[in-house]
DNA sequence: TTATACTTCGTGTGCGTACACGGGATTCAT
DNA sequence: ATGAATCCCGTGTACGCACACGAAGTATAA
């Protein structure tokens, strides 16, 4: 009549449950959770004998009874810079975190973000600070200032906690992973966009601007990946023009714009290794220059009415949102799931055009 | 000492529990539980003052906690094309869904998978009636075949099933969802990229291949879209001329383009409709056919060797693994979270180059 | 031997929800 | 007034896991 089967070693699910380790090796469950979270006061030969039920098996404990029997609240801390009037770019990886909040909030997790300004070292290492202050159980580091974030690194090492990166990457680091984009290569396709159809010679020019000297790796893997291109495709008689702004005021990047074009003829392409490439477009745009191909970085607010009005060609997306989403899933799957994670989680390269870019906007 | 409060209202937590409901209410876990699930069995009164106090608290039922108590298994039934030695665009979507099952196979989830073969239109309904009799609790359809797909989403209306579409369209139905590409957008950002640099005046030639001569409504939106950005850029002297190729074999379609190349001087290029341009990519390689611009869809294995050697300059995505998991997520928020879902979720149009192609394969 | 300490293990309770079961209260008919 | 039927509602158990508590067993010393 009832099949409740009091003795049956695995439920009809197929999945094996703490209940069927214990029968099968004639413990009781405390003696097996014991086992499974290393807690000791068991004797090596039942601990082995367990152990080895648990392979058999292939015993996946299951999530959801997990988090629902255990108190604990898991704190993500994330280090990242705030959204300033220079740039919206930050807030996709804001929404990204948001999104995957959403996702993942059931299961007990509390993200805090730490917000520095991104053009002041001294803001990075106050909120760094406040970080490993929040005592977290994962930290997701976008490694905007070398020295800092290697001391950030390194006392993360000390208290055993889990840090993967975003954006940009410590190399030379252990990390859990990082997440970003491979910025020689989009400068490399950069090149090839830019270069596509445009059979005549020509002078190109590569502009970087800056707040400050100290360009970021990124940014020079991006200017490399661009001169790659051009000397794997020397037939193309297109010469490249280095340039860099101290952005200060619009004033002074004017200037330096006028002499470069007085100077330079036949500037028939500019790449701008950031998403300051609206700075460019304006100027192009007043000053009524045609036919320059103009290609720079990122969807943002700033970028749009120029790509919208043909000043800009194109913009290359780091997929901000998924940056964001991608660096909070990692240490999810880390930390609560302990699952493999990958070392390096590559983002493609997308192309924007004035045609394509209301579908790349969400949130 | 201890603080135990039992009388708390809330825990600690702020999530308000059925428990909180019930003491608020003066009554028992279990007629909050009737309350919450509409079983009856509770006088108007009683049902009112609890469901004031569930607004008021704005109560969400804890998932976890839900799922481990309820015994249901869920089965999502997706019905799509199988994988052919035509093309390998399916695995896309079916590698989608395999990431989502992944994502939230904790939550008693099923997926069975009704494959038929794209070409054949009584497998379709064969797989369609299984996908019926599998009774599941949502589903999710490629509808390839009108009349069918009308009448199967007929039947799930009958039987109050959810049903939500992938990749193509039927648009007069009242879906859950539709995941996929905004098609006439996608042809017009092709034109864009084929005309982008090529001053010249020259031919352009538009190739449907198909199967059948029913070609798929997005098929045909497609070459509008492309037809479309040529008529509102007409300073362009590009003059478009249109071919069907019905696809029997290689043969044939070699003398069909033989004929257009003869017949039709200075075509500088080509855009596919599908994923077949690798069809045309090989004539024009074997033929030697040099500066004919190429522009087709999808990053199928059949592509990218061409899109390797620069014979295809660009391919179009349609995220198909973002599809299938979209797909799954959909119905998941749906029936299981109880979440909204956005009727349309129109994917980013990629455009895929030689230079960032390796980035967009994934699984 | 008895007292003490330490090791090893089983039991019980709780996480928040679903649902079966059955009990009290009310109504209606006799 | 007594029985049966109906309507409302509370209680108990289960889901799979984590963890506290304490009990039994073993070892060591007095």
């Amino acid at each position: 009549m009832n099949n409740n089967n009091i003795n049956s070693i695995n439920n009809e699910s197929g999945k094996a449950r703490i209940i069927d380790i214990a029968r099968l090796a004639n413990v009781s469950i405390g003696t097996v959770d014991r086992v499974i979270h290393n807690r000791g006061e068991v004797s090596q030969t039942t601990r082995e004998k367990v152990l080895a039920i648990i392979r058999e098996l292939n015993y996946q404990p299951d999530i959801l009874a997990r988090t629902l029997a255990k108190k604990h609240v898991y704190k993500f801390g994330i280090l990242l810079p705030e959204v300033n009037k220079d740039s919206s770019f930050w807030k996709g990886p804001q929404n990204g975190i948001e999104n995957a909040l959403k996702n993942i909030g059931h299961y007990n997790i509390l993200i805090e973000k730490f917000l520095f300004n991104q053009f002041d070292r001294k803001s990075f290492r106050e909120q760094a600070h406040k970080l490993i202050e929040y005592h977290p159980d994962a930290v997701l580091i976008t490694p905007v200032y070398y020295e800092e974030s290697v001391q950030l690194v390194e006392q993360c090492m000390d208290m055993n906690l889990p840090y993967a990166f975003i954006n940009s990457n410590l190399e030379k680091f252990n990390t859990l992973s990082f997440v970003g984009q491979n910025s020689f290569q989009s400068g490399y396709l950069a090149a090839k966009l830019i270069s596509y159809g445009l059979t005549e010679s020509a002078n190109i020019a590569v502009i970087n601007i800056s707040k400050a000297l100290d360009s970021h790796k990124h940014i020079l893997s991006r200017q490399q990946g661009f001169e790659s291109f051009y000397q794997e495709n020397s037939q193309l008689k297109h010469h490249i023009i280095m340039k860099e702004i101290h952005d200060k005021n619009e004033n002074t990047t004017n200037k330096i714009l006028e002499r470069l074009f007085r100077e330079t003829q036949k500037i028939k392409g500019i790449f701008v290794t950031n998403s300051k490439v609206f700075k460019i477009a304006r100027y192009i745009k007043n000053n009524g220059l045609q036919s320059v191909r103009l290609i720079g970085y990122d969807l943002i607010d700033e970028n749009i009415s120029y790509l919208e009005e043909g000043v800009i060609d194109f913009l290359i997306s780091q997929r901000p949102v998924e940056q964001g989403y991608a660096g909070v899933m990692t240490l999810f799957n880390h930390v609560i799931l302990n699952k493999e994670v990958s070392k390096e989680q590559y983002l493609p390269i997308d192309i924007i055009t004035k045609e394509n870019y209301k579908y790349y906007i969400n949130n």
